[in-house]
DNA sequence: ATGTCC
């Protein structure tokens, strides 16, 4: 009785591919249970009709991968007769936002989408897309900082203490003693959080790689557009339970650290790899299945970098607020790169927003200015048109290359000095020229989002490039 | 965004 080989396994219709090595794994104990002739005519069975054989004793692992090939064949790219509806917020897109935007609505399993305001160019998804998919994630229409977002604490200190020497110093101090900026920073004396302790860290065997740089750089800020920063938060009226008024607030804006950049880069590479036959303007937007271990196992982690990112800026704030002593009265905050998911008519349906604030009626958010321009503490009004999303901040006016050349700090300094603004450290990309105005970005969310506090900065701490506001 | 290609 001769062996059961692998062109015997191709002739009863296995396919080459990972379907084949489940296959031989198979073999031996169906050889001894049903004899060659047998096993090769059930291969054949099986390879015909898999779903009629998942509970087989032998081959039930064949069948169940068989069937779940065919289920993702049959979700290959097809080009569909016309892209899904988006609406368009940002009247002054530039052209490869749109396009960007309009490419993600080519996709099956889109059903929905919205420009933000602040658009612009990214990879995949703009900055400031939402994209609305059914029974698929899409990892770069989340991006490639997961979570990434904002946190304010209202503060029980004097707003007078900003401008008085002795205050705006022990503020300083706090903002350079206890934040740590940087891609490869970790933190000084190690913070511990029970997000450290979540069981989807042994999820997989990256994620368990990871938890250790993780734990290194909790209540790290990372570099880029990150910022902890001291302001003025004016509310015209009550609201977050305070009185109308000033207040002192500290806002910090980050996300998950080389961990979820770790992650989004793998899971945005298998998803590329998955879909080898997507248009190459599509590639970015590569997405994995829901009812996939790919997808599931994505949005497991995107949801722990969503704790993570979290626990990063709960550390944050309890050491500068720690520092001054100081008593927290009220806080706001949100993610801004997430997917969030949700049933509907029994169908998964996942809300991307890529630079978006999300804005349901009654959500409170924080959309950032820029180092010299103020931010805002909105209200979501839940707006379907919107997919309940607003802005993410002003949103760039330019590149960080294009920045870096036409800007110095001898240009800069005049607009943070006129603005009260005290910078401990930034790259000159972050200046706020290269920021749109945010105000008209405001204006034109109006029927997003209420505004309900305005936050000036006033001591601003983000990641050292190398140059100095004093150069 | 990230010690910036596992």
């Amino acid at each position: 009785m001769s062996k059961i080989r692998g062109g015997d396994i191709r002739a009863a219709g296995i396919p080459d591919g990972p379907a084949m090595g489940v296959a031989l794994s198979c073999i031996p104990k169906a050889v001894k249970h049903l004899g060659r002739d047998v096993a090769l005519q059930r291969l054949a069975e099986i390879a015909a009709a898999p779903d009629r054989s998942l509970d087989d004793p032998d081959f039930a692992p064949l069948a169940q991968r068989l069937v779940e090939d065919a289920r993702e064949a049959a979700r290959r790219f097809v080009e569909r007769d016309a892209p899904a509806p988006y609406v368009n917020y940002c009247g002054d897109a530039d052209p490869g936002a749109l396009e960007q935007m309009r490419n993600s609505l080519r996709l099956p399993s889109a059903t929905r989408g919205a420009l933000m305001p602040d658009a612009h160019r990214g990879y995949g998804l703009p900055i400031g897309g939402v994209l609305e998919t059914e029974g698929t994630v899409i990892p770069y229409a989340v991006g490639v900082d997961i979570a990434c977002r904002m946190k304010l604490s209202v503060l029980d200190v004097d707003p007078d203490g900003l401008d008085a020497p002795g205050t705006r110093e022990q503020l300083k101090q706090a903002l350079l003693k206890q934040t740590q900026f940087g891609t490869g920073a970790k933190l000084r004396n190690r913070a511990d959080h029970e997000a450290m302790d979540d069981d989807r860290w042994t999820l997989t065997p990256l994620a368990t790689r990871l938890r250790d740089r993780a734990r290194e750089q909790l209540g790290t800020s990372g570099s880029g557009n990150h910022f902890v920063e001291f302001g003025l938060l004016t509310l015209p009226e009550a609201d977050l339970g305070l009185e109308a008024g000033r207040y002192v607030a500290l806002l910090s804006h980050s996300g998950s650290r080389g961990a979820g950049a770790q992650i989004a880069g793998h899971y945005s590479k298998l998803a590329r790899e998955l879909r080898p036959e997507l248009p190459k303007e599509l590639s970015y937007l590569s997405w994995l299945d829901l009812d996939h271990d790919s997808g599931r196992e994505y949005l497991e982690l995107m949801r722990l970098m969503g704790e993570y990112a979290s626990a990063c800026h709960a550390v944050i704030h309890e050491r500068v607020v720690g520092h001054l002593k100081a008593e927290v009265l009220a806080g706001v905050e949100n993610h801004h790169n997430y997917a969030w998911t949700s049933e509907r008519d029994g169908r998964e349906v996942v809300v991307h927003r890529k630079g978006a604030t999300p804005a349901a009626e009654g959500e409170l958010g924080v959309i950032p200015g820029s180092m010299a321009a103020p931010g805002f503490v909105v209200r979501g009004k839940g707006r379907p048109e919107s997919i309940d999303s607003a802005s993410h901040g002003a949103g760039r006016r330019m590149s960080r290359k294009a920045a870096t050349q036409q800007f110095n700090w001898q240009m800069v300094r005049p607009v943070l000095e006129e603005r009260g603004v005290e910078l401990l450290s930034a790259g000159i990309d972050e200046n706020p020229f290269a920021y749109k105005d945010i105000e008209a970005v405001m204006a034109a969310q109006t029927d997003l989002v209420d505004v309900i506090g305005r936050f000036d900065p006033r001591i601003v701490r983000m990641a050292d490039a190398g140059e100095r506001p004093e150069d």
